[in-house]
DNA sequence: ACAATGGCTGTTAGCGGTAACATAGGTGAT
DNA sequence: ATCACCTATGTTACCGCTAACAGCCATTGT
């Protein structure tokens, strides 16, 4: 039969190894195991099976470098702990699974300057796309994005200008569409409750655009309460419990998120508050995981899974050749009024 | 003063464009880029000067062909979707910030054949280490491992046999260990509500090691129900409800993970159930998330930030020379009993 | 019979860096 | 002044693979 297999510790295979176990030349390895160019059905077999029984890998950094050609995608993200960046990540695999490309992820912890330090990581593995959260970065960030000669996709967030391309949803309006729907259903004393980081840009615009609505209808937000670090729904349930102490008189709570804001309405339950009729309450994001609670809570789909579909498709599509130009795609989220938010009057 | 910036698309720099640019050789500026070997001050300026000004981004493709060292660290995991994974993932990357080392991650969404292809493609980028989950491959994977000739870390498991290193729990010990206290504190008709999962060998090994202590009492399990997908907290409503119905008669009701397990407690709070008097819940894993819910589910840490810390740690210290002795390392969880389970007879 | 064609395989020249060694000046000791 | 020696820089030879092209042989058409 053939040769044992050869395991050497010392070394790692190289083409030449495989090459002069089939005897063949390295091109043609090269070929079969890339399934490029014609090869005999006899040649492919011989080399195949010298190649598995030497338990060859390919180095893809030679090939790489010799075909100017690296099939991986750059994803930069500010977290993995909360529920929605993973959730853009599927998108983004199932996407790329189709098209020989594949994601490698970094994290930033919602600092610019890591995220600075990730990019410039990132550009210099020359990935054929890079899909970035949000839209603020730093300038020499932006810079590197920019001359990189890739496709780049920054996602969740077009409330902005985009680098090069752009999927996600508009914020500001995500904060005054449910602004609107608090003070169609008769709500006045509205409190906000959410995170302090202060580079969450979406979380702000999206305070931001409901502050706007509020002082357009003559309102102001009656509390507010801010939080970092530490599990989400505790917070929430602490955080709640603050404001409501503090201001007995709300009728309202705008958590910037679901997790504190399931907290929140964990907490009323207990308090026995009637919800949505004393106080109503509304999250961010539309997480799928806290489906089960006692109530549904109010909140809005980010369109997460669809932004990573789409940004996946750009860089997927741009792929072959050059610089096409950068396209921005609004999605749109809509609102899940659940039950703790009373029927418009 | 210097050339303004060359802002030319169609190329991407190399080493000579800052080499020219600043009137050096190829070889000085990538000493000044590294910070390694001697440069004057006065060279080492005006290269970086150059660098910065052309906006310059080395390709470490080339450089590690060239020095045959690559600083990244692959990471095979099965999910990011549930709470676990991800903290294994702080840990991992706050342990090798200090390194120089950078973690990449692959997900195989716990199916072998895609486990072994992400083995696969991660190691044709000759990663620095590996660390992956479970101690169950297939055969070609396992076989890739040992072959590659970098450190390997094998992690959450303990059960079995590593190829290099492994950190983890023994789950089948967890198993036993949480079926102790339950029998401890007087129930017996114990069902068990778990993942259908064919390939989650730890949730495998729990209720295995679960069963066995039940079995050395002279007892089984009164009932079992099994999922998959969907979230996790509404399935442990809906399984619990099955369960109770079905079985009305049990007394507790032993969970796979802890979202399921919480899903269940709200299950029973609403039925108005006494818990733990008449019925008892424990789940697995200890997330952080859940602390505010209602009650505290009893559960057991899986330690998975330290399982993160010491994986790292592994293949940071094994990172200059050549083999050492894999070794194992137990870690053991601890029983949080919190208000689901009363106390011991 | 001979050019044209196509299938299969080999040869050559890099890809963009870095290790290792070589070299040009200066410095201080003798 | 001579030599050993150090510092700052340059030269050379790859790293392991692939693009591009060059050959060779058998087949086909005329």
């Amino acid at each position: 039969m053939t040769k044992p297999p050869v395991i050497d510790h010392r070394r790692t295979l190289t083409l030449r190894d495989v090459s002069e176990a089939s005897g063949v030349s390295e091109m043609t390895v090269s070929r079969v195991l890339r399934n490029r160019g014609d090869v005999s059905e006899s040649t492919r077999e011989r080399v195949l099976e010298a190649a598995r029984a030497l338990g060859y890998v390919p180095n893809k950094i030679a090939g790489a470098l010799a075909s100017q050609r690296v099939n991986l995608v750059g994803v930069v993200i500010p977290s993995l702990s909360n529920m929605v960046f993973p959730e853009v990540m599927t998108g983004i695999s199932e996407t790329l699974e189709d098209t020989g490309l594949q994601p490698v992820v970094g994290v930033t912890h919602y600092s610019p300057e890591r995220e600075e330090s990730v990019i410039y990581e990132m550009l210099s593995w020359r990935p054929s796309g890079m899909i970035v959260a949000g839209l603020e970065h730093t300038e020499a960030a932006r810079a590197m994005l920019a001359q990189a000669g890739i496709p780049i996709v920054e996602v969740m967030d077009i409330d902005g200008v985009a680098v090069d391309s752009a999927v996600g949803i508009s914020h500001y309006r995500a904060g005054r569409q449910m602004a609107e729907a608090i003070l169609d259903a008769g709500y006045r004393r509205i409190a906000f409750l959410g995170t302090m980081m202060p580079h969450d840009h979406r979380a702000r615009k999206r305070l931001q655009g409901f502050e706007e609505v509020l002082s357009r209808h003559g309102l102001s937000l009656a509390d507010q309460e801010f939080y970092s670090g530490g599990s989400a729904l505790l917070k929430g349930r602490e955080m709640t419990a603050a404001v409501l102490d503090r201001s007995p008189d709300v009728d309202f709570l705008y958590y910037s998120n679901d997790m504190i804001g399931a907290g929140g309405l964990l907490h009323c339950l207990d308090r026995g508050i009637d919800v949505p009729g004393k106080v109503g309450l509304a999250g961010f994001n539309g997480v799928e995981l806290l489906d089960g609670l006692p109530r549904k809570l109010a909140t809005m789909d980010a369109c997460r899974l669809e932004i990573g579909r789409r940004a996946a498709q750009i860089i997927a599509a741009k792929h072959p050749d050059g610089i096409i130009g950068g396209e921005v795609i609004e999605l749109f989220p809509t609102l899940q009024p659940g039950d703790t938010i009373r029927p418009a009057l």
